[in-house]
DNA sequence: AATGAATGAGTCTTCATTCAT
DNA sequence: TATGAATGAAGACTCATTCAT
């Protein structure tokens, strides 16, 4: 796995391909020393500690996603509900593809929640808040939902958005479906096929659920009643 | 600690109040016992090993939290959205005041998807897929969803749910919603109140829309046209 | 496995069932307990502990162990150097078909020389030395080789034996070939069937050679030079 | 204990050292390194396991023992017998100044047992059969034999042993003799002085039967018989 | 005689991290 | 920059044995 590529690099990725197939935890130093053709030392002399490089990767996760996030919106053509809807897709797509980067975001996530509560801070490892690379996650984490919010914009001034919608607020939920989205697709699959639930479904399901909550729908539901109403 | 209670769940207890406050990895089988009041041996008599106990909280935790469900479906004189909405509500304060149980369930639902894929089931612990509680879990772990289902499904019936949703679908998208609702909680306490989204008008936005995707909206955005068209 | 034999006997067979198949060190006290259809504190009223129940079952290692060689002693029309054949034919069948039991008796051998060995007395654990039936096993372990004995002089007065050889010397002589005879075996058996020495023709030379040094041989190694002295 | 030596060896004397004063089971490997001046991690950095490090020290029996039938065979000017004659002694002097590598060596022998019987294959810990020194072992454990085969085969060739004897049989017969020899002075010290076989006369007793075994004897015995049908 | 819950001493082993070179 | 030998804290788990009932 060794090249003439920068040794930081190279320990990272080294990292994130071990953490790929045994987790955090299952990983020692050692091996990621060695799968980056470097000795142990050297391996704290780019990263302070095990939790250093796991924000690390923790930040270059975020850059990525940040990136797939610039993506969407950057597409020509499209209307704010499009690349929301794109979004929906290439997230849970990116999950699977990038696991660690997204458990890293997914678990970032939950550091800020003990981070922004006076009782639960202390439970997290000084290591990780002395990590430069965690500091630096605290200016930057929002990006991708920055993006995200500009997407919402675009939605309500294209009209493809209910007007009325607040973006922050709007955009914020979409992303907590997006999460728990993926966090169901366990128990989703354990169903099995024959269910009313089921993998193949769920998905179309959930975006369509979601399109009505940005679009609006016409209230079809009692129509008798709502349009005897108009006489 | 101790009392006369039966050793078992004493134990339980125990080891709740320790992964509370140091989390699961940092407390020690030891540790359990001490504060149970018991020997270390015994721990191990009733539980086969740490993560044993743990699956054992995972699946009180689930208990728990289907009779959460539970009290919600029962209250009386409530439509199938105010379930919803109160759900909405209360699992969020579970969550808050039953953090371990209520990581535990999420860890759970990260466990199945690991157990949902071939590739990925052999990075689950032994000790856990031969955990009894494991095995019970995979049994139950699917009824506060089918009360939830239910919860939508009589919200479809009372006329306070559109009628074209599908009752499964819809439910786990709500899931979906309230789990990521609360992992946002961390970043976006983190914002400070003097954003446009904060804590205070997170919740009822985000309470807003998901009403607005369960209940249906009249199209405002383009009213004129749409009205117009009537004619 | 239980019965209504009397609890004593059916642990000791529990024990040798369970030695035999794991180990002594691997079984646990609560598996003899369990196999022999009884309690665990139940075992500790038979037997004071693990070494006390071993000791017991090397008395009877030792018990049958005699009878092996009474049966041989007693038998009709056989001179002693026959029996001497016999026995060590069956020993290591014994050997083989009880191994718990031979093994406890080359334990107790070992036990033996510790035990005549101050300065290694002392490694001898105090609950072995306290076993009554370690007692009694000092005073019966050399009735086999009583036994032994008397038919080595039983050959010299038949004239099957050579009548220089003085019998106690000679009987532990055998005893020895046997003994490392039997411990030899494994080794002969890694070497394969196609050397020199092998499992097949490993048990007539070794017993030939036995002969030879119990009957004597003419010293047929230079029979020239012998023989023409003759003359 | 430290010293300049290097750390592997340094770390295999203070196991010897202690397996002798306490025994394998009754040493801990925290022990083995505080005798030997380092750290405990240290100790795993060297040796995988406990059983490893048992089978490191029974790789260096081995090469000792190799060593003294090496001695044994290059001194000059002595017959096949002599060679024989000096092994018989210093074998047993040998394991009595050694008697954990001593021990060791039997230990394998044991091991080898098992090893090459499928049923009981498995009860041997993988940790034994993993260790790198183990499958030297497999390897040489032959060598001292091989070195004795030829003592054998010199005494056949110089006319000190019968020249119909089999050299590998001859051997490990010797061999067996002298284990159960070893194995024997247990019992027979405890049979006191005042007794027909005692300390003192079952040395020179065994070797007497030995060297008549290998040498073969006039038939003394019946003389007048013998020499009779000459005529 | 009989039970089985309860005890707790005993130990191997792992691994992040350091530091002399 | 780079190495890898060296450290040592940390912790899960077993099981012989006891004892109240």
């Amino acid at each position: 796995m060794a090249g003439e590529k920068n040794k930081e690099k190279l320990i990272l990725d080294s990292a994130v391909a071990l953490f790929t197939s045994n987790g955090f935890q299952a990983t020692r130093m050692e091996d990621v020393a060695k799968k980056a053709g470097i000795s142990k030392g050297l391996t704290y002399f780019y990263y302070k500690n095990k939790e250093d490089l796991f924000m690390a990767l923790t930040k270059k996760a975020f850059d990525q996603f940040k990136d797939e996030f610039r993506e969407v919106y950057r597409s020509k053509g499209k209307s704010g509900l499009d690349m929301i809807n794109d979004l929906v897709i290439r997230i849970p797509q990116y999950a699977r593809k990038n696991q660690v980067y997204y458990d890293a975001i997914l678990n970032f996530l939950d550091l800020m929640k003990k981070y922004n509560d006076p009782k639960q801070r202390v439970l997290i490892s000084p290591l990780i808040l002395e990590s430069v690379h965690f500091q630096k996650l605290l200016e930057i984490h929002h990006e991708p939902a920055k993006i995200g919010v500009m997407m919402v914009s675009q939605g309500i001034k294209d009209g493809s958005i209910r007007p009325e919608l607040q973006p922050e607020i709007t955009f914020y939920t979409i992303w907590s479906m997006i999460i728990g989205f993926e966090k169901m697709s366990g128990p989703i699959e354990y169903e099995g096929k024959e269910t009313k639930i089921n993998p193949e479904n769920w998905q179309p399901g959930f975006l369509k659920l979601l399109q009505d909550m940005l679009k609006g729908t016409i209230q079809a539901t009692r129509p008798n009643t709502v349009q005897t109403s108009l006489f």
